[in-house]
DNA sequence: TTTAGTTGTATAGAGCAATAGACAAATATT
DNA sequence: AATATTTGTCTATTGCTCTATACAACTAAA
C-alpha cells in the first residue's frame, strides 16, 4: 500500500462540513497523485482512521466525488480512481488557449455563450486605454477539454477597431483566428494578474463545479506588436483541474 | 448607499454553513471594495435580505470577520471595515518579495521558522536537476506585512554548494542577499506553477487563516545568470490579501 | 463452499446550523 | 426628551451533521 501513516487532520466546527473537507482533500490528493496512484482508494474503514471520523462521513465525501465523476464506488470491490491529472496552462508573452493545452488533451472545445456591445466601465476603459463609457464589445465564452468545463471567460475588444469581432470568433471559435481577420497576425500577453476565491453560484453551474469548490482567476490584457491593448479578458479556471505555469523566459 | 440590489446567492445542502459562505463572500467582496467601500458595512437586516437568510446568519458570519479582525461592531453605530486592501505580489523574471512588496507596506519582515538537510526526493532533484538523494538545505519561511501573515514558503537549496545558507539567511533575513554571500549577485525566476486549493491545518496556524480558506501556491524556480538553479521553492500565500501579477514583458 | 474483505442500507441519538420572534442596550436623529 | 436605527442577548423549534452499532449484499480468494 502506497498510503502510508498520513495523518491528515479535519477542523470541527469551521462551518465547513467534515464530509465536505475530506471530499476536499481527497479531490486534491487524487489530482497529485498522493491517494489512489494506483487508480485505487483504499478501503473506507482505512480512510475513517486516517481522517479520524466516523466511516458514514468519509462515505459522504465519497458519496460527493461519486456525484462529481471523480470516484467510482463498486460495491463488494472497491472504490477506483475515475478521472485523475490537472491541467497545466501555461502564461507567458505568448499565452493562447488551444495551443496551452494541445500536447495535454484529446480534445479541446470553446463556445461563445453571449455577446453584446456595453459602454466600458472604468475598469475595462483603463485596462483597454479607453475614455470610459466608449463602446466595447463582451464575449462570454467557455473552453472544455475533453469534455470537461475548464475556464470561463469574460472579454473585452474595442467595438470600434473590432466590429463583428464576435461573428468571427463564433465561425473560428478562436480568439488568434479572429484576430487575423483584423489584420492581427500576433499579439502579446502584457500583464496577468491571478487570485483566487470560492466559486460563486455562476461559477458553479459554468464549470459544473461543487458548492465550496475553487476558481482561479486570471485577469489579461493582450496587445498587439505596437503595444495598443486589444483584448481585456477575466478567466475563470476550475482550481481542481488547471494550474497556471509561469515561464518567465529571460 | 453603494450597494445595490445585488443578489449574492448562497447554497444550502452543500456542506459549508451559510454563514461561513456569507462571511467568505464579504471578505472578497471587502477586499475588492464592492463592501464597505466607505469603511462602513449596511446594517444586517439590509444583508439578511440581500443573502436571503435571517439575521442571525449573517451575524455568525460577522462575527466570524470582525474575529478575523476583518471587521469591527459596535452596539447601536454599525459594523466597521477595519482592514481592506488586498497586496498585488508580482512574479517576473526578477521576482524578489522585499522590493516587490516595497511600495504597498509600510512594514515587511521575514522569519526563519526551521531549516535543515535532508536528501532531496524526487521532486526537488528535478527541480533543481540533481541527482535524486543529494543533501539539500530545507528553509521554512514566513514573511509578513504590516504585522499580518501574508506568504508562507519552503525552499531547497543545493547543500553541497550553498553550506550554511540558513546562517546567512537567519542574519540577512534576505534570499537576495544571501546569496550575495554565494557570490550570486543576481538571479532569475525561471518558471513559476501557480494552483490554488483550500488551506490545510498547517496553512491555518502559519497564516492566521480562518477554516475553509483559500491559499494560492506558487512552485518557483530560481537559476543563476548561466541558467543554473540554486533554488526551489513552494510558497503558500493567503488568497484573502494577496493576488500574482504576472508581467510579461516582451 | 467457505471465509474474509469491501461497499450498501437502516436506525437511533447528540450536537451544530438555521429560522423565528421578542426584547435589551447603545447610538444617532428629530 | 422622544423616536428611530442598529447591534447584542435570549429562548424555542426544526433540520442537517456526525457518531455508533448492526447487518445485508457483493466480490475475491482460500
Amino acid at each position: 500500500m502506497i498510503d502510508a501513516g498520513l495523518k491528515s487532520p479535519v477542523t470541527r466546527k469551521s462551518g465547513v462540513a467534515l464530509w465536505r473537507q475530506i471530499a476536499d482533500q481527497m479531490r486534491q490528493a487524487i489530482g497529485t497523485g498522493v491517494l489512489g496512484a494506483d487508480g485505487r482508494l483504499p478501503p473506507e474503514i482505512a480512510l475513517s482512521e486516517r481522517f479520524g471520523v466516523n466511516r458514514h462521513t468519509v462515505r459522504s465525501a465519497i458519496a460527493a466525488l461519486v456525484q462529481e465523476g471523480v470516484l467510482r464506488a463498486e460495491q463488494g470491490r472497491g472504490t477506483f480512481v475515475e478521472s485523475r491529472k490537472r491541467l497545466s496552462y501555461p502564461i507567458s508573452a505568448r499565452t493562447r488557449f488551444s495551443t496551452g493545452l494541445r500536447d495535454q488533451t484529446r480534445d479541446r472545445r470553446s463556445t461563445l455563450l453571449a455577446d453584446m456591445v456595453e459602454p466600458a466601465s472604468s475598469r475595462v476603459a483603463e485596462a483597454l486605454k479607453l475614455t470610459a463609457g466608449a463602446d466595447v464589445i463582451r464575449l462570454e465564452t467557455l473552453s472544455e477539454a475533453d469534455g470537461r468545463p475548464v475556464s470561463r471567460a469574460t472579454s473585452w475588444f474595442e467595438a470600434q477597431r473590432f466590429a463583428g469581432f464576435a461573428k468571427a470568433y463564433a465561425k473560428t471559435s478562436s480568439i488568434t483566428a479572429s484576430f487575423k481577420q483584423f489584420g492581427i497576425d500576433d499579439y502579446f500577453r502584457h500583464s496577468t494578474l491571478v487570485s483566487a476565491r470560492h466559486a460563486d453560484a455562476a461559477d458553479l453551474a459554468d464549470l459544473k463545479l461543487s458548492p465550496g469548490a475553487i476558481v482561479l482567476v486570471a485577469v489579461a490584457i493582450n496587445v498587439d506588436p505596437e503595444g495598443k491593448p486589444i483584448q481585456f479578458a477575466e478567466t475563470r479556471f476550475a482550481a481542481d483541474r488547471v494550474e497556471l505555469t509561469v515561464s518567465t523566459e529571460a
